[in-house]
DNA sequence: CTCTCTACTTAGTAAATCCAGT
DNA sequence: ACTGGATTTACTAAGTAGAGAG
């Protein structure tokens, strides 16, 4: 059953309207009215003229448009949506028929602070800039870089004036660089459990088992049932077989049973689970220290943490959706094959015994400490500080800058994409098409990918098969993006959209793209022409947040408790991640928790009704004033005798137990049991339980305690009905995220400030939304002021 | 241009940890 | 105190995007 999250928004909104991308999912129905906002006071004023005059323009053009803009068809998210689509018809290498390339603008050249990339084999470099250290640190005396973030030493850096611009990519990111390297995964250690062939147990060389371990390990995953994984791996498993001459000779899959060696794992975790609490501290006081001096590096004098400093152990390559390597063997990481970026007076960190590091380099440029290349695809792994570092940071808060900078053009670059519809080149129609799909959906751009990899799209690479048109100008997509989810919608469009994709699609055929002649670099390189670093991804960036901005406000009442005003938010956040697509397999006991949920709102709802019926005994005053009425009564006659029964059946429960424990007790201080019978007698107390929860029903009245007073049981409701609220929010809550995934906007395209500034607000406290690791990645958005707005 | 390479962000899922309800 | 389910964190795959070579 598909949970509709359904907000309709009161006609009369005026402002700010231009900022809500169209689709919203289908979530909000957009009022045909409509105003652009102008609200930025900090354009300059010849712009801001300038910017008017245009809005005037854009109003003029979009009035027809605009109803077009307003229902969508509702996105079903709940058919399959993770079905993996089978391959279709493989991409054909296409002829791009380049023609008139003439209009974009050239691309600025950057500047030429040469990065002067070093081959990763090369000897290694000195260093271009060199200095002392820059007054970036006052680099007090005597004092020593503490080992915790948080000390007050921590550098603030968004504490600082400077670093107004952004700077270009090729830039000189730090002076001094020092740290202790990389950790390797530990040694192979065999376990010599024999795996059979053919119904016999079979002796394999190390690297061998090492390899069918892999794999025995997935054996109950999704990934073992795989038959391409199953191929892959049993190729690149005979590879390795064959090194050791004296391995048996396995020629089928079918016929090997990895099952002893999955079975010893299970044992292993049975057994990891089943340590004692000393030995389970031991093991991880142990772990903390082996990772100790990889935890942190410095840079220009300042103590950062580092992220990923674990080398990628080797194991199965784990593809998602259908990739044609999945399953394959992902080599061991030796340090031959490990380049280090260190400052150049920064100590060289040992390799391991008897190894050596693939090179030493000094790149400036770059924020990676260290770099490999995997075998399976033959992609750059890095090593980069975490998140909570000040370059991932600053690029973060950059990023979102960038993002609001957006929306001083965003009215013009509407205008003119929606007046590029109609060009007759049909190059400028396809991106002024595509621009429109990335604005109002927040498609991904779509890059080219190779025949090696996943069949997915994004925009610039949607395929004929992946958009059908539907009546009334609704285009239906449906196709896999990153990650092989699927991305299916139904939405209304303008209708120069419907005709121009009704046209392109008719121009190419089935299996062909779309937009035949656009890339991402053009896109690109258009989108740059309008604001510098403009490019297809911030347009995800801004609408996100853009989209949160706006629905967090409108949603969250000031009066509302904390547990509504979460909720709001969630509803919000779950509004974006909608948009942006982010989706989660529904955990398999989804219904089942759902309807725990039920249950315990229901055995609220009777407590209440108890209550309720002792508040009428003692005062059947209330009963007229109505004040603590049934809201809803969906309590049915069997359900309640079922409950009771419960409720009796968990009371004898807890006398025995009770029972149990005392005599345990007595046991202990070498006394005399208590006999049996003294258990009967205690039970009886559930008897007269249960023998008054049938009087009650019968006589529907209840006697009040004698201490009970209507002050008190008043006050009982009122907290049950709180709880029963509380839990019920719960619910919706739950039921509408069942597939949504709320983690990756949150972590990635909502700019922070906006939680913050809305925490404040609403005196919500941030560890309610933000998690310890949010908090401090997000310590940026701490210092602005209570009215910051996106 | 087109293709490849590099460096960085974004993404879902597995593993680890937390926490509420007995 | 113990579970087992929920939440958080770790992991690493899969994107974007720009540069540079050919």
């Amino acid at each position: 059953m598909a949970v509709g999250i359904k907000i309709v928004k009161p006609s009369h909104e005026s402002s700010d309207e231009d900022d809500i991308p169209l689709s919203q999912r289908n979530l909000i129905k957009k009022p045909a009215n409509h105003d652009s906002s102008d609200d930025e006071d900090d354009v300059p004023l010849s712009q801001k003229v300038e910017r008017k005059k245009r809005v005037v323009e854009v109003k003029a053009e979009q009035v027809s448009s605009e109803e077009d803009n307003v229902p969508l068809a509702k996105r079903n998210l709940d058919k399959d949506r993770k079905s993996k689509v089978p391959a279709i018809a493989k991409a054909i290498k296409r002829e791009i028929k380049s023609d008139s390339e003439d209009e974009i603008p050239l691309a600025q050249k950057k500047k030429a602070l040469k990065k002067t990339k070093s081959e990763p084999m090369d000897v290694d470099k000195p260093s271009r800039k060199r200095q002392a250290d820059t007054k970036a640190t006052p680099a007090k005396p005597g004092k020593k870089v503490k080992k915790d973030a948080d000390d007050p030493n921590f550098y603030k850096w968004w504490e600082e004036e400077q670093n107004t611009e952004i700077e270009s990519d090729d830039s000189v990111k730090w002076t001094t660089l020092q740290h202790n390297g990389v950790m390797f995964p530990s040694e192979y250690v065999p376990h010599g459990v024999k795996m059979k062939y053919d119904g016999q147990p079979i002796t394999l060389s190390p690297e061998a088992e090492e390899v069918a371990s892999f794999f025995a390990a997935l054996l109950e995953t999704e990934h073992g049932q795989n038959p391409v994984f199953q191929k892959n791996f049993f190729n690149d498993w005979q590879e390795v077989l064959k090194q050791d001459p004296s391995n048996p000779k396995i020629k089928e899959f079918s016929k090997c049973d990895f099952r002893p060696i999955w079975s010893k794992f299970e044992h292993d975790k049975e057994n990891k689970k089943a340590m004692t609490k000393d030995e389970k501290l031991r093991a991880k006081e142990e772990k903390l220290k082996s990772e100790e001096p990889y935890l942190y590096a410095l840079v220009d004098g300042r103590k950062e943490k580092v992220g990923n400093f674990r080398i990628e152990p080797p194991g199965l390559f784990r593809g998602r959706g259908s990739h044609p390597k999945t399953g394959k063997l992902k080599r061991r990481v030796q340090p031959e094959q490990v380049t280090l970026n260190l400052g150049v007076d920064a100590k060289i960190p040992e390799p391991p015994k008897g190894h050596k590091w693939a090179s030493v380099v000094h790149d400036q440029t770059a924020t990676w400490l260290a770099t490999w290349k995997e075998n399976v695809n033959g992609s750059i792994k890095y090593v980069f500080l975490a998140a909570t570092s000040t370059w991932k940071g600053q690029s973060d808060m950059q990023k979102f800058e960038k993002a609001r900078e957006l929306k001083k053009h965003v009215v013009r670059i509407r205008n003119d994409y929606n007046r590029d519809l109609k060009d007759k080149l049909s190059e400028v129609r396809q991106r002024a098409t595509a621009m429109y799909l990335i604005d109002r959906l927040a498609l991904r751009a779509g890059n080219e990918k190779g025949e090696d990899e996943a069949d997915t799209v994004g925009c610039c690479s949607l395929r004929y098969e992946h958009i059908t048109l539907e009546p009334n100008y609704t285009l239906h997509f449906d196709f896999l993006g990153k990650d092989s989810i699927r991305y299916e919608n139904s939405v209304e469009v303008e209708p120069q959209v419907y005709k121009n994709i009704k046209i392109f699609k008719k121009q190419v055929g089935e299996g062909q793209m779309i937009f035949d002649r656009l890339t991402t670099t053009g896109l690109n390189k258009h989108l740059n022409s309008y604001m510098k670093g403009l490019s297809a991804k911030v347009f995800r960036t801004y609408n996100a947040s853009i989209t949160f901005q706006q629905q967090v406000d409108e949603l969250t009442k000031p009066n509302d408790t904390v547990a509504d005003k979460l909720l709001s938010y969630n509803r919000a956040n779950r509004q974006v991640a909608v948009l942006c697509n982010h989706q989660k397999s529904a955990s398999k006991t989804h219904e089942q928790m759902i309807s725990k949920i039920g249950d315990r709102i229901k055995a609220f709802k009777y407590q209440r009704m108890k209550l309720r019926k002792q508040l009428y005994a003692l005062d059947p005053k209330q009963k007229k004033k109505g004040e603590f009425a049934e809201p809803e009564s969906d309590l049915e006659d069997e359900w309640i005798v079922e409950h009771e029964a419960n409720l009796v059946e968990k009371e004898k429960e807890k006398i025995k137990s009770r029972f149990e424990k005392q005599n345990d007790k007595l046991i202990e201080e070498k006394q005399p049991r208590m006999p049996q019978s003294e258990l009967k007698e205690k039970l009886k107390a559930a008897d007269e339980l249960h023998d008054r929860l049938k009087k009650e029903r019968k006589l529907d009245k209840i006697e009040p305690k004698g201490n009970m007073t209507v002050e008190k049981l008043a006050n009982a409701i009122r907290k049950i009905d709180e709880r029963i609220a509380a839990t019920k929010n719960q619910a919706t809550d739950k039921e509408e995220n069942k597939e949504i995934a709320l983690g990756t906007s949150k972590l990635n395209y909502i700019d922070p400030r906006i939680t913050v500034a809305w925490c404040r607000k609403h005196d919500v406290p941030q560890e309610k939304v933000f998690s310890k690791t949010l908090l401090e990645k997000f310590r940026w958005a701490q210092t602005i002021p209570d009215d910051w707005k996106f």
